[in-house]
DNA sequence: GTAACTGCAAACCTTTTGCACGATT
DNA sequence: AATCGTGCAAAAGGTTTGCAGTTAC
């Protein structure tokens, strides 16, 4: 049935997207576990899991893959970009960039029905560019 | 000392590129193991890993990250984008694509050092389109 | 001969899941 | 009261790593 319903208005769901809405920083999983658990001290990291995923499919927020290991998250669900410092892994949000991705054009690609897109900068963070490894 | 440096060519790192390179289907690692074992089977998973991390880093090939929980890799290096099908994970090149990139004005963005830019369309492939689920 | 590389297996990390209990409607 | 959602813990992927033996140079 693939359900995305959200049938019941918990106090831990409420309080996942309420804390993320809150950040800028793209938390992943399990750190916005750990930021819920200071308003919800016996969440569990599955739960953490479970209602991020529901939201995401709601599309009440965005699930990032930004190439590291684990998966990000944001609040904000307007159409926007991100930069990802490719050293310490923080995610920008980016909202003036020189890039035009005409979706009216794009319904329709090699066969696939387009949904939608993603656009992600790899770069140097500011706080990575002086301690430069290597 | 986070080294780049392929210093001997193994008959292992041989076959993985190789094989890569003549496929066009973007497989994960362990996809690819299964196919390199079919020339070396006595090739261990962790020699595959070992040599496609080498090897993007090299950048001999590209790492994707398509948002489903394994890594794709593509052999084909120069500047492309990719549809990813969301039901099967099906990962397509694209060539052609209504999007402008004004890379000279992207060397610097809110502080960060850019040094490239990743791009993805998530549709439904031709054979998911038929069988739609939900 | 030397050290990079491999195979093996264990460890690791992130995410998912089964189950019994608890909470929302 | 019914059943959706939670907490817990175990399991399930995917990826990394330590080590001893092998191989390229």
């Amino acid at each position: 049935m693939n359900d995305n319903t959200i049938r019941r208005n918990t106090k831990q769901r409420q309080v996942i997207l309420e804390e993320l809405q809150k950040l800028n920083s793209h938390p992943s999983a399990t750190a916005l576990y750990e930021i819920v658990r200071e308003r919800l001290p016996n969440i569990s990291l599955g739960t953490v899991y479970r209602n991020l995923d529901l939201l995401a499919r709601k599309g009440l927020i965005r699930k990032l893959n930004t190439g590291q290991n684990e998966a990000r998250f944001d609040g904000i669900t307007e159409q926007h970009y991100h930069v990802c410092c490719a050293q310490c892994g923080r995610v920008d949000d980016l909202y003036d960039v020189p890039v035009e991705v005409n979706e009216s054009r794009i319904g329709e690609l090699q066969g696939f029905e387009i949904l939608g897109h993603q656009l992600q900068f790899i770069g140097i963070c500011p706080d990575c560019k002086g301690k430069k490894l290597h």
